[in-house]
DNA sequence: GATATATAAGATACAAGAGTCTTAAATCTG
DNA sequence: CAGATTTAAGACTCTTGTATCTTATATATC
């Protein structure tokens, strides 16, 4: 898999808060209510967000109407914040055979290849932001 | 990562054999052999050379003067091969979020942007011989 | 045929990722 | 203030990937 279960975890959660908070205007979405729409497990939900949350991507909020919000605006938050948040970033600089000194200088034979295609992928979760998913999704909901 | 680490030392060590078989003129080359040059565990690296053999990828012969060699003309074998072998082919059909219905008709918001560069990965290491590769690091051998 | 060499196969061990559970702390409501 | 709600934090379990070890089996050489 190119991310962790957890990475695409936040992906679908932090899409889904979004949408929470465009279309309903709600601040604050309880975590239990997002884990029984994406129909998976609360508990490990809610420490992946804890880690959203640590990253400053979300806000949180406890107590009764608390829950979890995007600490910025949709439009300012991509992809690759969530990603480097839950995954790191190694997967965008690695060299695809594992070699630690692979790089320009001493390049592996796929080096090249894969550097601008690795490069491409970075480029567009950077230009991924959370309000352009919202939209996206929007669209694919009225085109059924 | 992108592929698993034993994908990874399938690949390292299939071109490692080709390299040796184009230079040397081997036919079969001892995984103890392979695995020194390469440093990783013999026993590792023999459990991955029996998945390529098992693939058809390599042919094996015990005994004295034994060892793995390609199975097939070194233009003729290309990284997807290797790659569908050890790590199977999911990465390059799968939906970047695990959405199990994602698709053309029902796609997730992600799915038109990352099915164009799976695909494109695809072909790339579908174009990729191991042939080709030994040349390619031959090439870097005389640029330094 | 005896011995040494080398892969084959499978059992076992270890580590990391994924997922669950429990307790604590904060906040709101009545 | 009491009780209900909700996140925070961390311990714990389960599963999977990674790695090692042991015992067969095949082959070549002498």
């Amino acid at each position: 898999m190119l991310f962790s279960k957890g990475c695409t975890y936040a992906i679908r959660a932090s899409l889904l808060v979004t949408t929470k908070e465009i279309k309903d205007g709600r601040k604050f979405i309880p975590i239990r209510e997002l884990s029984d729409e994406l129909d998976l497990s609360f508990h490990f939900l809610t420490k992946i967000m804890q880690v959203l949350t640590e990253a400053k991507i979300m806000e949180s909020f406890r107590g009764p109407n608390g829950g979890v919000g995007l600490a910025r605006p949709a439009r300012e938050i991509t992809l690759i914040d969530v990603i480097a948040a839950v995954d790191g970033l190694d997967l965008f600089s690695e060299c695809a055979l594992g070699l630690p000194g692979c790089g320009e200088k001493t390049p592996c034979p796929l080096h090249a290849a894969w550097a601008k295609r690795r490069e491409d992928l970075h480029r567009m979760f950077e230009k991924t932001t959370l309000a352009g998913l919202a939209k996206e999704l929007e669209l694919n909901a009225l085109r059924h």
